[in-house]
RNA sequence: GCGUUCAUAGCUCAGUUGGAUAGAGCAACAGCCUUCUAAGCUGUGGGUCGCAGGUUCGAAUCCUGCUGGACGCACCA
């Protein structure tokens, strides 16, 4: 919230009222609110050339000058927050009270602490977010991670804006590839099965590598794979069930579990594994525990990068019902055949969809016919956002035009009552959030990289740094011999240090995709990865754990007069501990009852600076609002930066250890209320938060 | 060929949706640790916003054309 922006936007809709006799909205008139480039213009301006929407028709200038007239004659209405008008051009720029601003800026920020900047939540609508959605038995490649990243991040922020967000990953669980897996699976028998226990996704993709090679050459191996790849999906088709029940059943909230799910149950040994490949059913048990272990092996990284989903589903959840959807649709002649397949022709876009092969089997498109109406029935959504990159552009935009035909062709549908309830329902709810390739990402031997040998890398150089610094500090005590009692404490144990090294390492690694806009491509270069100074999530995990450092340091040095502020308690022991990051949970508890008075003056060195900083932290909300709208996590990237550097330059050039306690207790509050936003903003990041470092 | 999309400092990117003097970070150079964490801070240099037109009070931003790159274009996902 922000008062004086606020106040202002009322001032201005009156003098629109008087003058034109017209009542718009707040909300409506934010736009007519600027912020000058520089401050010396003043703190808020009114641009007077978006008037002419309310009926300003000359010149801006001339405008600007007619509102000039009534500021300064209505000053009164405005003089408890403003101190100064001025015109420049076609702007009206008005001065805040500097020291007001502070404070009142301050405050607000302890007043909401954890929940800052999502004081107004919007209406709690449902939306569905489907991102990351790897394929299996293939190792987690950095491919995925701009997916699942930006996925995670949104999910943070529609959360955070109030939004009832269900996180669902999308396994690419179906296709002759993996057809092909278990043919290579049956086909070796130098599988190393102690090996497959231990790490059976490396396992499993060496040997896709290898039967792909081999393949190539012997098509009998092609033919093994297409037979049992037939038998896998026969095996889900022997138990269909009817389309129509289940939709019903779904929208009443039945939970239906179906084999997949309970992976655990096949065992597949050295000894019993002929058993398996040489009997048709059990094509689906091999595929199964290639699912149930591929999911298990996504699970740990996604748990250490701090991302978790609500749901796990698969394409092969899907193919059940996509032939009977075809038909459906062929039927009721909203698809006809061409060329021996069956399509939907599209408006506007020139391919026509194809939803069904010749040999009458399903594709990627009609499965994801299927998985959205499924998702209505169960979840009944109001927005449901797909995070994948941008080269599927297509693939959506037939998705979505399909939906457009079955909304428009609805009647042709009653025979299906309940596909047609959700069928129809669905256009204009599905949102294709792409974005740019990461182009030029090779390991140093040239080929795909996995994501954890990204985050190692990150990880040792983390280390690398941290050593470094322990060695400087071990100089440093040799000469000077401290008197050793914060020492002993800012030294690190073992164990910290490794995870220090890992957290931070995976902050560069997830900053580094969240920090440029989404639709443009990455190039990727490790030394840029690798540093870890300047615009980069280790810089602001420093600044915070700085930040913090200073934090405690003022408390233990002020100890006796802090226990008597009013309202610190609350704030003081809002440790970074209690703070989960990429698990979203965010805290509801606007109201710490924080209203201690303080007042920063102008007349002190630092009072510039400091106003800067408040300037920024009024603004977070505005940013959030921004990044949900344009569902654009690196806005909260930009933002978060330029806090941090603006701190950054404070810390460094003004001293508070040592200072009188009349002089800290206000700047006390505000770095707390620096901390605040900053863990909040990264926390929409994904980035995770280090106490020290 | 058609479609989508991008082009801003040597490199990687911002640029408040058409507004005030185009900004950061790397890299380069020059400084700052006996004092709150130097993963930091201060300063210097670096720009025909791909090119050419157009729209208007006003364009890096919108329109058209051109050049160059990325991606996609019927039985893969």
């Amino acid at each position: 919230m922000d008062i004086f922006k606020d106040t202002l936007i009322l001032f201005v809709l009156s003098f629109i009222k008087e003058k034109n006799k017209m009542n718009i909205e707040p909300k409506e008139a934010e736009k007519l609110i600027k912020l000058p480039p520089d401050n010396s213009y003043g703190d808020y301006s009114v641009a007077s050339y978006y008037l002419a929407k309310y009926g300003f028709k000359g010149k801006p200038e001339n405008t600007a000058s007619e509102f000039l007239n009534y500021a300064q004659v209505n000053f009164e209405q405005i003089k408890d927050f403003f101190s100064k008008i001025e015109i420049k051009g076609p702007y009206v720029n008005f001065f805040v009270h500097k020291e007001k601003f502070i404070s009142i800026t301050v405050k607000n920020v302890l007043k909401h602490n954890k929940a800052y900047g999502r004081e107004y939540l919007n209406k709690p609508e449902r939306v569905v977010i489907d991102f990351s959605s790897p394929n299996i038995a293939k190792p987690f490649g950095v491919g995925h991670l701009r997916s699942t990243v930006i996925g995670m991040s949104l999910a943070n922020i529609y959360e955070f804006c109030g939004y009832d967000v269900l996180k669902i990953n999308y396994l690419g669980d179906f296709g002759t590839q993996f057809g092909k897996l278990i043919t290579a699976f049956c086909h070796y028998d130098d599988i190393d099965f102690y090996e497959f226990e231990k790490d059976p996704i490396k396992v499993l993709y060496k040997l896709y590598i290898r039967i792909h090679k081999e393949a190539q050459e012997d098509s009998g191996l092609e033919e093994d794979a297409r037979l049992r790849f037939k038998r896998l999906e026969e095996n889900i088709l022997k138990t269909k069930r009817a389309l129509e029940k289940y939709l019903e059943n779904l929208q009443n909230g039945a939970n239906i579990l179906r084999k997949e799910d309970d992976w655990s149950a096949v065992k597949i040994t050295a000894k019993n594994k002929n058993d398996f490949c040489r009997t048709e059913d059990r094509q689906y048990d091999i595929w199964s525990l290639f699912r149930g272990l591929s999911i298990e092996e996504f699970k740990r990284i996604y748990n250490l990068m701090g991302i978790r989903f609500d749901v796990y589903e698969g394409e092969s959840q899907s193919a059940e019902f996509a032939n009977e959807v075809v038909e459906i649709l062929y039927k009721t002649g909203l698809a006809m055949e061409s060329e021996g397949a069956i399509i939907i022709p599209l408006k506007g876009v020139k391919t026509p969809a194809l939803i069904a092969k010749s040999d009458g089997t399903s594709l990627y498109l009609s499965r994801d016919i299927v998985t959205a109406i499924l998702r209505m029935a169960k979840y009944s959504y109001n927005k449901m956002i797909y995070v994948v990159g941008s080269e599927q552009s297509l693939h959506f935009n037939q998705l979505f035009n399909i939906f457009n035909i079955l909304k428009d062709g609805k009647n042709k549908l009653n025979n299906y009552p309940v596909f047609q309830k959700y069928a129809s329902s669905l256009s204009g709810k599905l949102v294709h959030i792409k974005f740019g390739r990461i182009i030029g990402m090779s390991t140093r031997k040239g080929n795909l990289v996995f994501l954890e040998d990204y985050i190692d890398e990150a990880r040792l150089k983390a280390m690398e740094k941290l050593n470094e610094r322990d060695d400087i500090s071990n100089n440093a005590n040799a000469v000077t011999s401290f008197n050793g009692e914060n020492n002993e404490k800012d030294i690190f144990t073992l164990d910290e240090k490794e995870s220090t090294a890992l957290k931070i390492g995976i902050g560069a690694v997830i900053f580094n995709d969240l920090k440029t806009r989404r639709d443009t491509d990455v190039n990727f270069n490790w030394d840029n990865v690798l540093s870890f100074e300047g615009q980069t999530g280790p810089y602001l995990q420093y600044t915070v754990s700085r930040i913090n450092s200073l934090i405690s340091r003022l408390i233990k040095e002020n100890g006796n007069d802090i226990t008597g502020i009013i309202g610190i308690n609350n704030i003081m022991f809002h440790t970074l501990t209690d703070i989960k990051w990429g698990g979203a949970s965010f805290d509801n508890n606007f109201d710490n009852n924080f209203d201690d008075e303080f007042s920063i003056s102008e007349r002190n060195s630092d009072f510039n600076e400091i106003y800067l900083i408040a300037k920024q932290i009024s603004i977070f909300k505005d940013n959030i609002e921004m990044a949900l709208n344009l569902n654009e996590p690196s806005i909260v990237s930009s933002y978060v930066l330029e806090l941090a550097s603006l701190f950054n330059k404070y810390y460094q050039n003004y001293r508070l250890m040592g200072q009188d306690f009349e002089y800290i207790k206000p700047r006390l509050y505000l770095l707390m209320a620096i901390k605040a936003v900053l863990t909040n903003a990264l926390k929409l990041l994904c980035i995770p938060i280090l106490e020290r470092m």
